[in-house]
DNA sequence: TGAAATGTTGGGGCG
DNA sequence: ACGCCCCAACATTTC
């Protein structure tokens, strides 16, 4: 809890600069900034060089101005509002502190490339405090011994898993109790957040730090316990048995060590071993998201290349990039998960790592361009995991995939989308096939096509590759040593 | 957080 | 009753 401090109005206020932050539960900045002053005032910035970078994805800005509206919301609860500048950083910090005559600007620390010389560059010239960190636990705090970091999974997680232990005792669900410090001058001129009115909202996931309270909360106490289900059903697209909470933890809607305590909680108050190995198998998903801030942390460089150096003898046909992309390649499953990404900013983890196998290795194309393109559409678009999974499949990254581990679209589609419900979900050209062709509908013979209403090459595409000839293709692009 | 090729085993059909 | 073949099921190796 905050300390309670006499309220003084001369005293100077403090900035609280929301980046990837966008809550009041259980949020480090925000409780340093309450600390410092006894008038806070909580800023967002329209940063141009982040809007405007080819990374940016329309879909997941609409989620984050929904995300700041309703911040804005919960801030009038408490006689405040939302403060949003444009511009560039420096000097829309340095004419908020002319204006208010603030002396310190409270951050959570942001480890992706570009906000690390941005926040180096801002601390040169501002009162500049860097608080914590997006993940559960801060890169750097854990090394070997020797003191570089962990580049595989494995003894990261045991090391992570060691380290839990003093982080749930502080763990709040709720709000501090804000006395009215927080604060939003008068006169002070912002720019307006756009209308949320004048987009589609996004009806798979409504923004937000209460929707993501929502959702924490079915995710993990819901009547039928969705949990309990998670590590047997997880891989399934066709059932709703993950979380759906990577947006959120995307802009910090939900603190990932909100979520931490309670998987921590599920594994301790588990009645049965499975629903153990659930709470298991989420945590080691949180632990997946810190393991890859780490490395972008350690090795900016992964967002320009190869973490090993292969020489992978790309092909980078444009035109089967846009095949790919919009969900036309004629193997059912890749094509329905490209479809959800487009329409709803999401795509399954099982489907992200068959699209991206394929991309990479039937179509052989540089991962960096199903990057781009991931995060061009997705909600949870975030350097850090995007990057660390692009690499993890293309075989490139740390503690990658083997250049052999080549996905079969056909066997993934029959294993994890059985009746294909996920399938027909996303391709209604598929609609009427029958199961027995669904994960491969070019196997039809003519009049079960015509019956089907679905007539390859016609209704739907004919498979853009031949896999098996694709996969051997790949083995024999693909160096086998790193040398190339 | 893979798939395909190859090897092994055991049951059933059959002469 | 026996050997042989086939093949499914499973295990191991290889890419």
């Amino acid at each position: 809890m905050i300390p309670n401090k006499p309220t003084n109005p001369g005293e100077p206020p403090a900035i609280w600069w929301i980046r990837r932050d966008v809550r009041l539960v259980e949020n480090p900045a925000l409780m340093a900034a309450l600390a410092a002053s006894n008038r806070v005032i909580p800023v967002f910035i329209l940063d141009p060089v982040l809007i405007n970078s080819p990374y940016a994805s329309k879909q997941r800005f609409r989620f984050l101005t929904g995300g700041l509206h309703a911040l804005d919301s919960q801030l009038r609860r408490y006689d405040s509002s939302l403060l949003v500048l444009q511009g560039e950083p420096l000097q829309a910090l340095s004419g908020l502190i002319a204006e208010t005559g603030a002396n310190a600007i409270f951050a959570e620390r942001d480890h992706s490339p570009y906000a690390r010389r941005r926040d180096q560059h801002l601390s040169l010239r501002l009162p500049m405090h860097l608080i914590s960190s997006p993940a559960i636990i801060s890169p750097g705090e854990i090394l070997k011994e020797d003191g570089t970091p962990y580049t595989v999974f494995t003894p990261f997680l045991k090391v992570w898993k060691s380290r839990l232990g003093d982080l749930s005792a502080s763990s709040s669900a709720e709000p501090p109790a804000f006395d009215h410090r927080l604060s939003t001058p008068r006169g002070l001129t912002g720019v307006k957040l756009p209308d949320l009115s004048a987009f589609s909202v996004n009806q798979q996931f409504l923004p937000g730090e209460i929707e993501a309270k929502r959702r924490l909360r079915a995710f993990t106490q819901g009547y039928d316990a969705p949990l309990y289900g998670y590590a047997q059903y997880r891989n399934r697209p066709d059932l709703n048995a993950t979380s759906f909470l990577s947006p959120y933890l995307r802009f910090g809607m939900l603190s990932a060590r909100r979520a931490l305590v309670v998987a921590l909680s599920a594994l301790e108050q588990a009645a049965h071993p499975e629903d153990a190995n659930s709470a298991e198998t989420w945590l080691n998903e949180l632990a997946w998201r810190d393991f890859y801030i780490h490395i972008l942390h350690h090795f900016p460089r992964v967002l320009t290349g190869n973490f090993r150096p292969l020489n992978i003898r790309w092909r980078n046909d444009p035109e089967e990039f846009e095949t790919w992309s919009q969900g036309r390649t004629g193997y059912p499953l890749v094509d329905a998960a490209m479809r959800q990404l487009i329409s709803t900013g999401w795509m399954h983890n099982r489907a992200r790592m068959l699209v991206a196998s394929f991309l990479t290795k039937d179509l052989l194309i540089d991962w960096r361009w199903g990057e781009r393109w991931f995060m061009q559409h997705l909600l949870d678009g975030d350097p850090a995991a995007n990057n660390g999974g692009w690499q993890w499949t293309a075989g490139t990254g740390t503690d990658a995939a083997p250049y052999f581990r080549i996905f079969n679209p056909i066997i993934q589609s029959a294993r994890f989308d059985p009746q294909g419900d996920f399938i027909r979900c996303w391709l209604p050209e598929l609609e009427r096939v029958p199961t027995k062709f669904i994960h491969a509908p070019w196997e039809m013979p003519p009049d079960v096509q015509v019956h089907s209403a679905c007539r390859i090459g016609i209704d739907y595409p004919v498979p853009i590759i031949d896999h098996a000839w694709a996969r051997q293709r790949a083995l024999a692009a693909y160096p086998k040593s790193e040398r190339g």
